[in-house]
DNA sequence: CGAAAACTGTCGGATCTGCGACAGTGCCGA
DNA sequence: TCGGCACTGTCGCAGATCCGACAGTTTTCG
Protein backbone atom coordinates (compact mmCIF):
# COMPACT_ATOMS: atom_id res chain seq x y z
CA UNK A 1 0.00 0.00 0.00
CA UNK A 2 1.51 3.45 -0.99
CA UNK A 3 -0.88 5.88 0.47
CA UNK A 4 0.47 7.12 3.56
CA UNK A 5 -2.07 5.54 6.20
CA UNK A 6 -2.85 7.43 9.06
CA UNK A 7 -5.29 5.19 10.69
CA UNK A 8 -2.68 2.63 11.77
CA UNK A 9 0.51 3.11 12.91
CA UNK A 10 3.34 1.65 10.94
CA UNK A 11 3.75 -2.16 10.52
CA UNK A 12 7.52 -1.19 11.49
CA UNK A 13 6.71 0.69 14.92
CA UNK A 14 3.99 -2.51 15.75
CA UNK A 15 6.94 -4.78 15.27
CA UNK A 16 9.34 -2.37 17.40
CA UNK A 17 5.99 -2.48 19.96
CA UNK A 18 5.34 -5.76 19.70
CA UNK A 19 8.75 -6.96 21.76
CA UNK A 20 6.86 -4.90 24.94
CA UNK A 21 3.52 -5.91 24.86
CA UNK A 22 1.15 -9.12 25.74
CA UNK A 23 -1.12 -10.03 22.82
CA UNK A 24 -4.02 -12.16 24.02
CA UNK A 25 -7.07 -13.07 22.22
CA UNK A 26 -10.69 -11.88 23.29
CA UNK A 27 -14.22 -13.30 22.62
CA UNK A 28 -16.97 -11.22 21.40
CA UNK A 29 -18.45 -9.30 23.46
CA UNK A 30 -15.83 -9.20 26.08
CA UNK A 31 -15.30 -5.21 27.38
CA UNK A 32 -11.60 -3.84 27.71
CA UNK A 33 -11.62 -1.02 29.64
CA UNK A 34 -14.48 1.02 31.11
CA UNK A 35 -15.05 4.52 30.70
CA UNK A 36 -13.88 6.15 33.66
CA UNK A 37 -11.07 3.75 34.19
CA UNK A 38 -8.09 5.39 34.64
CA UNK A 39 -6.01 4.67 31.49
CA UNK A 40 -2.89 2.41 32.15
CA UNK A 41 -2.64 0.36 29.24
CA UNK A 42 -2.86 0.83 25.73
CA UNK A 43 -4.09 -1.55 22.93
CA UNK A 44 -3.82 -2.26 19.41
CA UNK A 45 -5.87 -4.21 17.53
CA UNK A 46 -4.63 -7.04 15.53
CA UNK A 47 -7.64 -9.02 14.14
CA UNK A 48 -11.27 -8.65 15.19
CA UNK A 49 -13.41 -5.30 15.73
CA UNK A 50 -14.29 -3.44 18.31
CA UNK A 51 -16.69 -0.81 19.24
CA UNK A 52 -15.79 2.38 21.58
CA UNK A 53 -18.77 3.33 23.71
CA UNK A 54 -20.22 6.48 25.22
CA UNK A 55 -22.48 6.02 27.83
CA UNK A 56 -24.00 8.62 29.70
CA UNK A 57 -27.01 7.61 32.31
CA UNK A 58 -29.78 6.72 29.46
CA UNK A 59 -27.59 7.03 26.47
CA UNK A 60 -25.57 4.45 24.49
CA UNK A 61 -23.74 6.27 21.84
CA UNK A 62 -20.89 4.82 19.65
CA UNK A 63 -17.68 6.79 19.27
CA UNK A 64 -15.82 4.77 16.74
CA UNK A 65 -15.75 0.82 15.40
CA UNK A 66 -11.66 -0.60 15.12
CA UNK A 67 -10.17 -2.55 13.22
CA UNK A 68 -6.76 -4.27 12.33
CA UNK A 69 -4.33 -1.88 13.27
CA UNK A 70 -6.26 0.66 15.12
CA UNK A 71 -5.29 1.45 18.63
CA UNK A 72 -6.37 2.77 21.70
CA UNK A 73 -6.58 5.47 23.88
CA UNK A 74 -2.99 7.26 23.26
CA UNK A 75 -4.66 9.98 24.40
CA UNK A 76 -6.38 9.63 27.94
CA UNK A 77 -2.61 7.47 28.71
CA UNK A 78 -0.08 10.42 27.19
CA UNK A 79 -3.19 13.14 29.19
CA UNK A 80 -3.44 10.59 31.92
CA UNK A 81 -7.09 10.93 32.30
CA UNK A 82 -9.43 8.86 32.58
CA UNK A 83 -11.21 6.81 29.96
CA UNK A 84 -13.50 8.44 28.09
CA UNK A 85 -15.32 5.60 27.17
CA UNK A 86 -15.94 1.59 26.86
CA UNK A 87 -14.23 -0.69 24.69
CA UNK A 88 -15.99 -3.85 23.85
CA UNK A 89 -15.42 -6.48 20.94
CA UNK A 90 -17.58 -7.46 18.42
CA UNK A 91 -16.04 -9.85 17.49
CA UNK A 92 -13.34 -12.64 18.34
CA UNK A 93 -10.57 -10.04 18.42
CA UNK A 94 -6.29 -10.55 18.98
CA UNK A 95 -4.70 -7.35 21.10
CA UNK A 96 -1.45 -6.06 21.71
CA UNK A 97 -1.52 -4.86 24.96
CA UNK A 98 1.05 -2.21 26.46
CA UNK A 99 1.28 -1.34 30.15
CA UNK A 100 1.58 2.40 30.62
CA UNK A 101 5.00 2.46 31.77
CA UNK A 102 6.03 0.34 29.43
CA UNK A 103 5.26 3.07 27.81
CA UNK A 104 6.72 5.76 29.15
CA UNK A 105 9.50 3.71 28.60
CA UNK A 106 9.60 3.56 24.89
CA UNK A 107 8.77 7.26 24.66
CA UNK A 108 12.61 7.62 26.39
CA UNK A 109 13.54 5.06 23.79
CA UNK A 110 11.96 5.35 20.53
CA UNK A 111 10.73 9.13 21.04
CA UNK A 112 10.48 9.17 16.76
CA UNK A 113 8.22 6.53 17.79
CA UNK A 114 6.18 8.69 19.90
CA UNK A 115 5.95 11.67 17.44
CA UNK A 116 4.52 9.95 15.03
CA UNK A 117 1.59 8.22 17.91
CA UNK A 118 0.65 11.89 18.43
CA UNK A 119 0.41 12.79 14.75
CA UNK A 120 -1.95 9.59 14.15
CA UNK A 121 -3.38 10.64 17.23
CA UNK A 122 -4.18 14.27 16.46
CA UNK A 123 -5.15 12.94 12.84
CA UNK A 124 -7.78 10.33 14.51
CA UNK A 125 -9.09 12.97 16.72
CA UNK A 126 -9.70 15.37 14.05
CA UNK A 127 -11.56 12.54 11.58
CA UNK A 128 -13.79 11.98 14.73
CA UNK A 129 -14.18 15.48 14.62
CA UNK A 130 -15.14 15.95 11.37
CA UNK A 131 -17.19 12.94 11.42
CA UNK A 132 -19.15 14.52 14.04
CA UNK A 133 -19.02 18.16 12.37
CA UNK A 134 -20.56 16.34 9.05
CA UNK A 135 -23.59 15.20 11.09
CA UNK A 136 -24.24 17.78 13.05
CA UNK A 137 -28.33 19.30 12.00
CA UNK A 138 -28.26 16.54 9.51
CA UNK A 139 -31.57 14.66 9.01
CA UNK A 140 -31.62 11.03 9.11
CA UNK A 141 -30.98 9.92 5.34
CA UNK A 142 -28.20 12.14 5.34
CA UNK A 143 -26.45 10.97 8.25
CA UNK A 144 -27.09 7.23 7.20
CA UNK A 145 -26.32 7.76 3.60
CA UNK A 146 -22.66 9.55 4.81
CA UNK A 147 -21.59 6.98 7.19
CA UNK A 148 -22.56 4.14 4.72
CA UNK A 149 -20.00 6.07 2.36
CA UNK A 150 -17.69 6.44 5.25
CA UNK A 151 -17.86 2.74 6.50
CA UNK A 152 -17.46 1.36 2.85
CA UNK A 153 -14.85 3.92 1.75
CA UNK A 154 -12.74 3.04 5.08
CA UNK A 155 -12.51 -0.76 4.49
CA UNK A 156 -12.92 -0.68 0.61
CA UNK A 157 -15.91 -2.87 0.35
CA UNK A 158 -19.06 -2.30 -1.44
CA UNK A 159 -20.79 -3.70 1.67
CA UNK A 160 -21.52 -2.59 5.48
CA UNK A 161 -21.64 -5.40 7.54
CA UNK A 162 -23.72 -4.00 10.52
CA UNK A 163 -27.21 -3.93 12.27
CA UNK A 164 -29.56 -1.48 11.95
CA UNK A 165 -29.38 -0.99 15.71
CA UNK A 166 -25.78 -0.23 15.94
CA UNK A 167 -26.03 2.03 13.01
CA UNK A 168 -28.91 3.68 14.98
CA UNK A 169 -26.35 3.99 18.37
CA UNK A 170 -23.67 5.49 16.11
CA UNK A 171 -25.76 8.15 15.14
CA UNK A 172 -27.60 9.16 18.04
CA UNK A 173 -30.67 7.88 16.11
CA UNK A 174 -33.51 5.47 16.69
CA UNK A 175 -33.74 2.41 15.00
CA UNK A 176 -36.99 2.67 13.81
CA UNK A 177 -35.38 5.71 12.24
CA UNK A 178 -32.69 3.87 10.49
CA UNK A 179 -34.89 1.57 9.04
CA UNK A 180 -37.10 4.25 7.56
CA UNK A 181 -34.06 6.02 5.92
CA UNK A 182 -32.93 2.42 4.46
CA UNK A 183 -36.45 2.18 3.06
CA UNK A 184 -36.34 5.43 1.67
CA UNK A 185 -32.79 4.49 0.39
CA UNK A 186 -33.73 1.19 -1.06
CA UNK A 187 -36.75 2.50 -2.90
CA UNK A 188 -34.43 4.47 -4.96
CA UNK A 189 -32.01 1.88 -5.52
CA UNK A 190 -28.76 3.41 -3.61
CA UNK A 191 -28.49 0.34 -1.27
CA UNK A 192 -30.04 -2.83 -0.48
CA UNK A 193 -30.80 -3.89 3.10
CA UNK A 194 -29.91 -7.59 3.92
CA UNK A 195 -29.58 -9.08 7.66
CA UNK A 196 -26.75 -7.72 9.32
CA UNK A 197 -25.50 -5.96 6.81
CA UNK A 198 -26.16 -2.86 3.93
CA UNK A 199 -25.16 -3.62 0.25
CA UNK A 200 -24.24 -0.21 -1.42
CA UNK A 201 -25.53 -0.17 -4.96
CA UNK A 202 -25.16 2.97 -6.34
CA UNK A 203 -22.66 5.30 -4.80
CA UNK A 204 -23.28 8.20 -6.78
CA UNK A 205 -27.00 8.30 -5.52
CA UNK A 206 -25.82 7.57 -1.71
CA UNK A 207 -23.32 10.88 -2.19
CA UNK A 208 -26.82 12.79 -3.55
CA UNK A 209 -27.78 12.69 -0.26
CA UNK A 210 -24.69 13.75 1.61
CA UNK A 211 -23.99 17.34 2.19
CA UNK A 212 -20.80 19.02 0.05
CA UNK B 1 -3.26 30.81 37.86
CA UNK B 2 -2.11 27.42 39.74
CA UNK B 3 -3.93 25.16 37.57
CA UNK B 4 -2.96 23.45 34.54
CA UNK B 5 -4.04 25.55 31.46
CA UNK B 6 -4.29 23.50 28.97
CA UNK B 7 -6.07 25.60 26.72
CA UNK B 8 -3.18 27.79 25.74
CA UNK B 9 -0.03 27.55 25.46
CA UNK B 10 2.45 28.50 28.46
CA UNK B 11 3.42 31.94 28.75
CA UNK B 12 7.15 31.59 28.21
CA UNK B 13 6.49 29.39 25.15
CA UNK B 14 4.85 32.07 23.78
CA UNK B 15 7.59 34.48 24.84
CA UNK B 16 9.93 32.32 22.51
CA UNK B 17 7.94 31.71 19.55
CA UNK B 18 7.19 35.82 19.51
CA UNK B 19 10.63 36.67 18.04
CA UNK B 20 9.61 34.83 14.59
CA UNK B 21 6.16 35.91 14.58
CA UNK B 22 4.41 39.16 13.34
CA UNK B 23 2.08 40.89 15.42
CA UNK B 24 -0.52 42.72 13.48
CA UNK B 25 -4.42 43.82 14.97
CA UNK B 26 -7.67 43.00 12.78
CA UNK B 27 -10.86 45.01 12.62
CA UNK B 28 -14.00 42.81 13.93
CA UNK B 29 -15.53 40.44 10.68
CA UNK B 30 -12.02 40.22 9.29
CA UNK B 31 -11.10 36.55 7.74
CA UNK B 32 -8.32 35.32 8.34
CA UNK B 33 -7.72 32.21 6.25
CA UNK B 34 -10.50 30.14 4.59
CA UNK B 35 -11.86 26.84 4.77
CA UNK B 36 -9.97 24.78 2.22
CA UNK B 37 -6.96 27.00 1.64
CA UNK B 38 -3.70 25.44 2.19
CA UNK B 39 -2.30 25.59 5.61
CA UNK B 40 0.68 27.81 5.71
CA UNK B 41 0.59 30.10 8.85
CA UNK B 42 -0.69 29.84 12.50
CA UNK B 43 -2.36 32.26 14.60
CA UNK B 44 -2.28 32.84 18.62
CA UNK B 45 -4.48 35.29 19.75
CA UNK B 46 -3.10 38.09 22.08
CA UNK B 47 -6.33 40.12 22.00
CA UNK B 48 -10.15 39.44 21.01
CA UNK B 49 -11.87 36.82 19.46
CA UNK B 50 -12.02 34.68 16.94
CA UNK B 51 -15.02 32.24 15.38
CA UNK B 52 -14.11 29.43 13.76
CA UNK B 53 -16.57 28.53 11.12
CA UNK B 54 -17.43 25.08 9.02
CA UNK B 55 -19.85 25.73 6.47
CA UNK B 56 -21.34 23.82 3.48
CA UNK B 57 -23.29 24.20 0.71
CA UNK B 58 -26.16 25.52 2.90
CA UNK B 59 -25.30 25.79 6.39
CA UNK B 60 -22.56 27.40 8.63
CA UNK B 61 -21.63 25.96 11.75
CA UNK B 62 -19.38 27.72 14.52
CA UNK B 63 -17.05 25.20 15.69
CA UNK B 64 -15.44 27.36 18.15
CA UNK B 65 -14.74 30.18 20.08
CA UNK B 66 -11.28 31.74 20.60
CA UNK B 67 -10.17 34.22 23.28
CA UNK B 68 -6.87 35.34 24.19
CA UNK B 69 -4.38 32.70 24.34
CA UNK B 70 -5.74 29.93 22.09
CA UNK B 71 -3.89 28.90 18.88
CA UNK B 72 -5.26 27.90 15.56
CA UNK B 73 -4.91 25.87 13.36
CA UNK B 74 -2.00 23.56 14.67
CA UNK B 75 -3.62 20.83 13.11
CA UNK B 76 -3.83 21.33 9.72
CA UNK B 77 -0.02 22.60 9.67
CA UNK B 78 2.06 19.76 11.23
CA UNK B 79 -0.36 17.63 9.39
CA UNK B 80 -0.08 19.58 5.90
CA UNK B 81 -3.70 19.44 5.14
CA UNK B 82 -6.20 22.24 4.29
CA UNK B 83 -7.71 24.23 6.77
CA UNK B 84 -10.80 22.58 8.01
CA UNK B 85 -13.05 25.62 8.85
CA UNK B 86 -12.58 29.67 8.08
CA UNK B 87 -11.77 31.94 10.54
CA UNK B 88 -13.35 35.22 11.66
CA UNK B 89 -12.40 38.15 13.78
CA UNK B 90 -16.05 39.25 16.03
CA UNK B 91 -14.04 41.76 18.30
CA UNK B 92 -10.84 43.74 17.02
CA UNK B 93 -8.09 41.30 17.79
CA UNK B 94 -4.67 41.11 17.66
CA UNK B 95 -2.82 37.94 16.72
CA UNK B 96 0.18 36.55 16.49
CA UNK B 97 1.09 35.11 12.54
CA UNK B 98 4.08 32.57 12.33
CA UNK B 99 5.08 31.47 8.92
CA UNK B 100 4.91 27.58 7.82
CA UNK B 101 8.90 27.51 7.31
CA UNK B 102 9.23 29.40 10.41
CA UNK B 103 7.12 26.83 12.72
CA UNK B 104 9.04 24.51 10.92
CA UNK B 105 12.37 25.60 11.74
CA UNK B 106 10.86 26.11 15.55
CA UNK B 107 10.64 22.45 15.42
CA UNK B 108 14.35 21.78 15.12
CA UNK B 109 14.82 24.94 17.53
CA UNK B 110 12.66 24.23 20.02
CA UNK B 111 11.54 19.96 20.09
CA UNK B 112 10.16 20.60 23.62
CA UNK B 113 7.78 23.05 22.37
CA UNK B 114 6.79 21.22 19.34
CA UNK B 115 5.72 18.61 21.84
CA UNK B 116 4.04 20.24 24.48
CA UNK B 117 2.11 21.77 21.74
CA UNK B 118 0.97 18.28 19.53
CA UNK B 119 -0.53 17.66 23.54
CA UNK B 120 -1.86 21.01 23.48
CA UNK B 121 -3.51 19.97 20.37
CA UNK B 122 -4.57 16.54 20.97
CA UNK B 123 -6.57 17.93 24.32
CA UNK B 124 -8.26 20.84 22.58
CA UNK B 125 -9.72 18.44 20.01
CA UNK B 126 -10.75 16.06 22.72
CA UNK B 127 -12.42 18.35 24.12
CA UNK B 128 -14.09 19.62 21.10
CA UNK B 129 -15.09 15.86 20.45
CA UNK B 130 -16.44 15.34 23.89
CA UNK B 131 -18.23 18.57 23.29
CA UNK B 132 -19.99 17.21 20.32
CA UNK B 133 -20.62 14.07 21.84
CA UNK B 134 -22.26 15.03 24.91
CA UNK B 135 -24.69 16.99 22.73
CA UNK B 136 -25.43 14.11 20.31
CA UNK B 137 -29.36 13.37 20.74
CA UNK B 138 -30.27 16.17 23.30
CA UNK B 139 -33.18 18.46 23.24
CA UNK B 140 -32.37 22.41 22.58
CA UNK B 141 -32.53 23.35 26.19
CA UNK B 142 -30.20 20.75 26.99
CA UNK B 143 -27.83 21.91 24.92
CA UNK B 144 -28.23 25.53 25.37
CA UNK B 145 -27.69 24.80 29.41
CA UNK B 146 -24.29 22.68 28.70
CA UNK B 147 -23.00 25.38 25.92
CA UNK B 148 -23.87 28.38 28.66
CA UNK B 149 -21.96 26.81 31.22
CA UNK B 150 -19.66 25.80 29.09
CA UNK B 151 -18.60 29.12 28.38
CA UNK B 152 -19.16 30.69 31.65
CA UNK B 153 -16.47 28.42 32.91
CA UNK B 154 -13.69 28.91 30.57
CA UNK B 155 -13.97 32.11 30.99
CA UNK B 156 -14.71 32.72 34.86
CA UNK B 157 -17.54 34.84 34.44
CA UNK B 158 -21.30 35.09 35.24
CA UNK B 159 -22.32 36.29 31.83
CA UNK B 160 -22.26 35.24 28.21
CA UNK B 161 -21.59 37.28 25.73
CA UNK B 162 -23.45 36.10 22.64
CA UNK B 163 -26.18 36.54 20.22
CA UNK B 164 -29.03 33.40 19.93
CA UNK B 165 -28.24 33.78 16.19
CA UNK B 166 -24.25 32.81 17.23
CA UNK B 167 -25.40 30.54 19.65
CA UNK B 168 -28.13 28.93 17.57
CA UNK B 169 -25.20 27.88 14.76
CA UNK B 170 -22.73 26.75 17.60
CA UNK B 171 -25.33 24.17 18.33
CA UNK B 172 -27.25 23.28 14.50
CA UNK B 173 -29.96 24.89 15.63
CA UNK B 174 -32.99 27.53 14.55
CA UNK B 175 -32.69 31.12 16.01
CA UNK B 176 -36.12 30.46 17.09
CA UNK B 177 -35.41 27.21 19.64
CA UNK B 178 -32.88 29.07 21.01
CA UNK B 179 -35.07 31.87 21.52
CA UNK B 180 -37.53 29.01 23.20
CA UNK B 181 -35.06 27.64 24.94
CA UNK B 182 -34.02 31.10 26.51
CA UNK B 183 -37.47 31.54 27.30
CA UNK B 184 -38.09 28.31 29.26
CA UNK B 185 -34.75 28.80 31.20
CA UNK B 186 -35.77 32.21 32.23
CA UNK B 187 -38.78 31.51 33.35
CA UNK B 188 -37.06 28.94 35.81
CA UNK B 189 -34.88 31.89 36.77
CA UNK B 190 -32.00 29.87 35.59
CA UNK B 191 -30.37 32.54 33.30
CA UNK B 192 -31.54 36.34 32.38
CA UNK B 193 -31.38 36.77 28.50
CA UNK B 194 -30.56 40.37 27.64
CA UNK B 195 -29.17 41.76 24.54
CA UNK B 196 -26.08 39.78 23.35
CA UNK B 197 -25.60 38.24 26.60
CA UNK B 198 -27.05 35.83 29.12
CA UNK B 199 -26.80 36.32 32.41
CA UNK B 200 -26.51 32.95 34.38
CA UNK B 201 -28.13 33.49 37.38
CA UNK B 202 -28.75 30.02 39.14
CA UNK B 203 -26.22 27.46 38.28
CA UNK B 204 -27.67 24.49 39.96
CA UNK B 205 -30.95 25.10 38.06
CA UNK B 206 -29.04 25.07 34.79
CA UNK B 207 -27.01 22.15 35.55
CA UNK B 208 -30.57 20.24 36.02
CA UNK B 209 -30.73 20.11 32.61
CA UNK B 210 -27.04 19.04 31.60
CA UNK B 211 -27.14 15.31 31.55
CA UNK B 212 -24.61 12.90 33.18
C1' DC C 1 -31.98 63.33 14.20
C1' DG C 2 -33.62 59.73 11.24
C1' DA C 3 -33.26 55.64 8.58
C1' DA C 4 -31.40 51.23 8.23
C1' DA C 5 -29.71 47.24 10.22
C1' DA C 6 -29.40 43.97 13.82
C1' DC C 7 -31.40 41.53 17.42
C1' DT C 8 -35.25 39.54 19.85
C1' DG C 9 -39.98 37.43 20.78
C1' DT C 10 -43.74 34.91 19.12
C1' DC C 11 -47.12 32.54 16.17
C1' DG C 12 -48.85 28.63 13.14
C1' DG C 13 -48.20 25.10 9.94
C1' DA C 14 -45.21 21.51 8.02
C1' DT C 15 -41.90 18.06 8.89
C1' DC C 16 -39.14 14.91 11.32
C1' DT C 17 -38.01 11.91 14.92
C1' DG C 18 -38.83 9.15 19.14
C1' DC C 19 -41.42 5.67 21.12
C1' DG C 20 -44.49 1.91 21.93
C1' DA C 21 -46.40 -1.79 19.73
C1' DC C 22 -46.71 -5.70 16.93
C1' DA C 23 -45.78 -8.96 13.28
C1' DG C 24 -42.68 -11.26 10.15
C1' DT C 25 -38.26 -13.51 9.18
C1' DG C 26 -34.01 -15.82 9.57
C1' DC C 27 -30.63 -18.01 12.54
C1' DC C 28 -29.08 -21.02 16.11
C1' DG C 29 -29.13 -24.34 19.65
C1' DA C 30 -31.74 -27.91 22.37
C1' DT D 1 -37.55 -30.46 14.23
C1' DC D 2 -38.92 -26.91 17.03
C1' DG D 3 -38.63 -23.07 19.91
C1' DG D 4 -36.39 -19.10 21.25
C1' DC D 5 -34.00 -15.05 20.05
C1' DA D 6 -32.21 -11.36 17.43
C1' DC D 7 -33.09 -8.61 13.70
C1' DT D 8 -36.15 -6.23 10.64
C1' DG D 9 -40.42 -3.67 8.73
C1' DT D 10 -44.24 -0.87 9.66
C1' DC D 11 -48.01 1.81 12.02
C1' DG D 12 -49.77 5.72 14.59
C1' DC D 13 -49.30 9.12 17.91
C1' DA D 14 -46.97 12.57 20.57
C1' DG D 15 -43.53 15.82 20.88
C1' DA D 16 -39.78 18.68 19.16
C1' DT D 17 -37.82 21.37 15.74
C1' DC D 18 -37.73 23.99 11.42
C1' DC D 19 -39.29 27.60 8.63
C1' DG D 20 -41.63 31.65 7.14
C1' DA D 21 -43.59 35.59 8.78
C1' DC D 22 -44.14 39.69 11.31
C1' DA D 23 -43.69 43.05 14.97
C1' DG D 24 -41.18 45.40 18.51
C1' DT D 25 -36.81 47.06 20.29
C1' DT D 26 -32.05 48.51 20.32
C1' DT D 27 -27.99 49.81 18.02
C1' DT D 28 -25.46 51.78 14.35
C1' DC D 29 -24.33 55.07 11.18
C1' DG D 30 -24.86 58.75 7.83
Amino acid sequence: MTREDFESLPGDDVEALRRFAIRRTYPPGATLFRQGDRARELFIVERGELELVYETFSERLVVQMLHAGSSVDQLAILLDVPYPYSAVTLSEATLLRLRLDTIRTLEEMFPEIAARWLRLLAHALDRAHQRLLELAGRSAVEQVSHLLLHESAERNEPTVDVTQGELAATLALSRQTVSRAFRDLAREGAIKPERRRVRLLDLEKLREHVPH
